[in-house]
DNA sequence: TAGACTCTGGTCTGACTCTT
DNA sequence: AAGAGTCAGACCAGAGTCTA
């Protein structure tokens, strides 16, 4: 079966707009109990889209893997994360943008617009245009969505060699029945976030518990 | 067996309704 | 009138079930 080729409208119109350089952002690791938030912006060049850029959460883990080596080496790439302690600090939302943030501020280069997964268009430092389900139809979104899954996948099989006890291999942060009876029995672990109601409810059973 | 679909569980904002 | 509470709709993901 042909891979799917996303058609960059969005992109296109934006550049016949007048904005020059046009970017694609998405964050992921917003629902998770545990580790950061990653955001990743990319410009892609318009002559040269990798074939099946599509919903990262559609394309399996090792199509995924392929497609993030074939985004670096023909896009300008910036990713950026920010861990579960500022996410406790600042909020979830907030978080989301600080990382988006970053990861225009990582770009090679400086974009003139940029184009968000969602139906909100968050304050950036350049012309915003938000795309309800862009990671599955506008390219750029696609690209970014597929570069931080798979850089923030990475840090949570880094943080699964630290903390053994939660699972994160399979379970990425997330509130499966296997890590919530492991936060219940062991304790949050310093990248879980303590401003999430799960977490703050398994640190007060742990403690009474230990008391 | 792999992909599609649905459900569940986490967050947020904004709009609306209800109570004081 | 103002504050509190509720709901809808947006995002994220894993897990289970169904179907081709």
């Amino acid at each position: 079966m042909p891979l799917p080729i996303l058609k960059p409208t969005r992109e296109r119109k934006l550049i016949r707009c007048g904005k020059g350089l046009v970017a694609g952002l998405d964050e992921v690791g917003r629902g998770p109990l545990a580790g950061p938030v990653v955001a990743a912006a990319v410009v892609l060049d318009m002559r040269r889209i990798p074939k099946g850029l599509g919903d990262s959460k559609a394309i399996a883990a090792e199509r995924r893997e392929e497609l993030y080596g074939e985004i670096l080496r023909c896009a300008s790439v910036g990713i950026a994360a920010v861990p579960a302690w500022e996410i406790d600090r600042i909020n979830i939302r907030q978080a989301s943008l600080q990382a988006m943030c970053r990861a225009l501020a990582a770009l090679p280069c400086r974009p003139d617009a940029a184009l968000v997964d969602g139906n909100d268009p968050p304050p950036l430092p350049c012309d915003v245009e938000a795309v309800i389900k862009g990671d599955a139809s506008v390219p750029s979104i696609a690209a970014a969505s597929i570069v931080a899954k798979v850089v923030r996948d990475r840090l949570m099989k880094r943080l699964a060699l630290q903390f053994p006890a939660y699972g994160f291999t399979t379970n990425v942060g997330y509130s499966t029945a296997a890590h919530l009876a492991a936060l219940r029995h062991e304790g949050p672990c310093p990248h879980h976030r303590r401003s999430f109601a799960p977490v703050r409810l398994a640190e007060a059973m742990q403690e009474k518990s230990a008391a």
